[in-house]
RNA sequence: GGAGAUGUAUCGAAGUGGUCAUAACGGGGCGCACUCGAAAUGCGUUAGCCCUCCGGGGCUCGUGGGUUCGAAUCCCACCAUCUCCGCCA
C-alpha cells in the first residue's frame, strides 16, 4: 500500500508508475483517492471540532453538577443533543470515505524499482544471470515420479485414497533426502546467521486478511472448521503476523529471520495441480527467509537474500539462474522480486524452485510495522524469499544428480544429514 | 474442557460515571546539577496514530460493539494472561 500523501502530492509519479505495470485501468482509481480524500479530510474536520465541543460541554455539564447547578447543566445536556445527530451522521461519513479510500489504496500498485524491467508479462521476464554448468547427460532422464518410483520413494495411490489428488507420501531414502534438504537448509541459513524460527502453523482470520487480499484468501487458505483459524500457506504468513502493528526498536534491526514450516495450499484455479507428482501440490514443506530492516538497507538484504539460495543450490551442485519478474508481472505490493530457477535436464529449461521479494515499506504500511529511532518512527522494509521447498526442488535434485543406472549422487553437502551415505541406490527387487 | 481472577505508559500500580489521562504514587531509562569519579541526593524528561488555516484539534485505558449529555469506570461479545481442577505429547 503507497502513502496517500504520495497521492496528493505527486500524483504523476503514481500514474506513470500504474502504466509501467500496464494496469492502465487502474489510473482512475488516483483522481478517485484524491477526491475522496478531500472530502474525507473535511468530513473529518468537522466531525472532529463537534466532538472538541461535545468534549468542552460535557465537561461544562460535569463541573456544573458538582456545583449542584442542575437547571444550567439542563441546558448544557440539550445542546450536546442538538449536534448529536450531526455528529452520527458525519462520523459514518468519515468511516464510509475511509473505506472507500482503503478499497482503493489497497489495488493501487506499489512504486516498483527504476530497475525493474519494463514488460507486460511473465513472457517478458528477464534472467539476469546462471550459475552453474546446466547439462544434458547422454541417457534420458525420466519424469520424477518415475525415478522416486525406481527408488521406492514415493507413493502416490494411497495418497490419493486418504487424502486425494495434490498429497503424497514420500517413503525411505526419498523422505530422507527431503528432510535433509530442509535440515541442511536450516543450518545453512543459521551459519549465515539468520535466526531460525518454528512459527505457528494455524493464524487467525485477522491475520490472514492483512498479509493478503481478499482473492488470495479463497484460493490459497484453508479454514478449520469451527474456528477462527487458516492453515497458513507459507510461514511468511506467521513471520510476518507476529510484527502486525508494532514498533521495533532501530538497534534490533535488521531482523534476519529463517522460518521452517509445513504449508497447505487449495491451489484453487492454479495451472498444475492435475500434474502427477510434486511440483504443485496442496501440502509442502519449506524453509523460508524473512527480512524487516531500515529502508536504506532493503536493497542490499534483496541481493543477499537471493544470492543465499543461489549459493544453497549450487552447494548441492544444481545449476540455477535468477529470472528477473518484469514489471507487468511484479505482484502489486512488490518493489522488485526474482525467481531462482533449477534447471531441468529433464525438460531442457529452467522451472521455478524459490522467489525472493523486496516488498519495500508496502507491507509495512499496510500491517503498521514501523522502527523507533532517535529522530521518531518510520515504516519498516520487509523482505522474503524461499530457501527451499524439497517437494518442488527434489525434481531438480533428482534430474540433476542422476546416474545412468537409477542411483543418485548424494552431494558432499546432504551427506551428513542422509547418515553419511554418498549414494542412492536403485533396491533389487 | 470446567471454576475463579486479571488486562491502565518502559515496569509495578491508583483511579469503579464528570470538575485528576500524559494519567496520582513507586521503580527503571535518559539529561542536568552536586562529585576527582561513582554511589546517594535534587531538578527535568521519558507513547502511538490522524487532521491542521501551525494557534491548535481528534482518537487510543486488551479488542470490538452498546447504554449515556459524558465511559478506564455500567452492559454484551471476543482476545490474552495467571491460579486451581480435568485431559494430553
Amino acid at each position: 500500500m503507497l502513502d496517500i500523501k504520495l497521492l496528493r502530492t505527486e500524483p504523476d509519479i503514481v500514474r506513470e508508475n500504474i502504466k509501467k505495470k500496464f494496469q492502465d485501468e487502474k489510473l482512475p482509481l488516483v483522481d478517485e483517492v484524491i477526491a475522496l480524500d478531500k472530502e474525507y479530510r473535511e468530513a473529518k474536520q468537522k466531525a472532529e471540532g463537534l466532538r472538541n465541543r461535545r468534549n468542552v460541554v460535557s465537561k461544562e455539564i460535569g463541573m456544573l453538577m458538582g456545583q449542584g447547578k442542575k437547571d444550567e447543566a439542563m441546558a448544557k445536556k440539550t445542546e450536546v443533543t442538538d449536534m448529536a445527530a450531526e455528529l452520527e451522521a458525519l462520523s459514518v461519513k468519515e468511516t464510509e470515505l475511509e473505506e472507500e479510500i482503503r478499497k482503493r489504496m489497497l489495488v493501487i500498485p506499489n512504486i516498483i524499482d527504476p530497475s525493474v524491467p519494463i514488460g507486460k508479462d511473465d513472457s517478458e521476464n528477464v534472467e539476469n544471470e546462471r550459475f552453474g554448468e546446466p547439462v544434458v547427460p547422454d541417457f534420458e532422464i525420466p519424469y520424477h515420479v518415475d525415478i522416486m518410483e525406481k527408488l521406492d520413494g514415493i507413493e502416490l495411490d494411497p495418497a490419493r485414497d486418504t487424502s486425494g489428488n495434490g498429497f503424497y507420501y514420500l517413503k525411505g531414502d526419498i523422505a530422507r533426502l527431503h528432510s535433509a534438504c530442509l535440515s541442511y537448509a536450516r543450518d545453512f541459513m543459521i551459519d549465515r546467521g539468520f535466526t531460525y524460527y518454528i512459527p505457528p502453523y494455524m493464524i487467525r482470520s485477522s491475520v490472514v486478511t492483512g498479509v493478503m487480499s481478499f482473492a488470495e484468501m479463497e484460493n490459497m487458505m484453508y479454514k478449520i472448521e469451527g474456528e477462527d483459524l487458516y492453515l497458513i500457506g507459507t510461514s511468511e504468513h506467521s513471520m510476518i503476523g507476529k510484527f502486525i502493528d508494532s514498533i521495533i526498536d532501530e538497534d534490533k534491526l535488521p531482523q534476519t529471520l529463517t522460518s521452517y514450516s509445513p504449508c497447505f495450499r487449495k491451489e484453487v484455479g492454479a495451472h498444475g495441480i492435475e500434474e502427477r507428482g510434486v511440483y504443485r501440490i496442496h501440502q509442502f514443506e519449506k524453509q523460508e527467509m524473512i527480512v524487516v530492516c531500515k529502508p536504506e538497507d532493503s536493497m542490499k538484504w534483496y541481493d543477499i537474500l537471493w544470492k543465499n539460495t543461489v549459493d544453497y543450490f549450487r552447494s548441492l551442485d544444481i545449476p540455477v539462474r535468477t529470472l528477473e519478474c518484469c514489471s507487468g508481472d511484479l505482484a502489486d505490493l512488490k518493489v522488485k522480486s526474482c525467481d531462482v530457477e533449477a534447471w531441468s535436464p529433464r525438460q531442457k529449461k529452467y522451472f521455478e524452485v524459490g522467489s525472493c521479494s523486496n516488498l519495500g515499506d508496502a507491507q509495512a504500511r499496510r500491517l503498521k510495522i514501523r522502527i523507533k529511532g532517535p529522530n521518531g518512527t518510520y515504516l519498516a522494509h520487509t523482505l522474503n524469499n524461499t530457501c527451499v521447498a524439497p517437494p518442488r526442488m527434489l525434481i531438480a535434485f533428482l534430474e540433476n544428480n542422476l546416474n545412468e543406472d537409477g542411483s543418485i549422487r548424494i552431494p558432499e553437502a546432504l551427506r551428513p544429514y542422509m547418515g553419511g551415505k554418498s549414494v542412492i541406490e536403485v533396491p533389487n527387487k
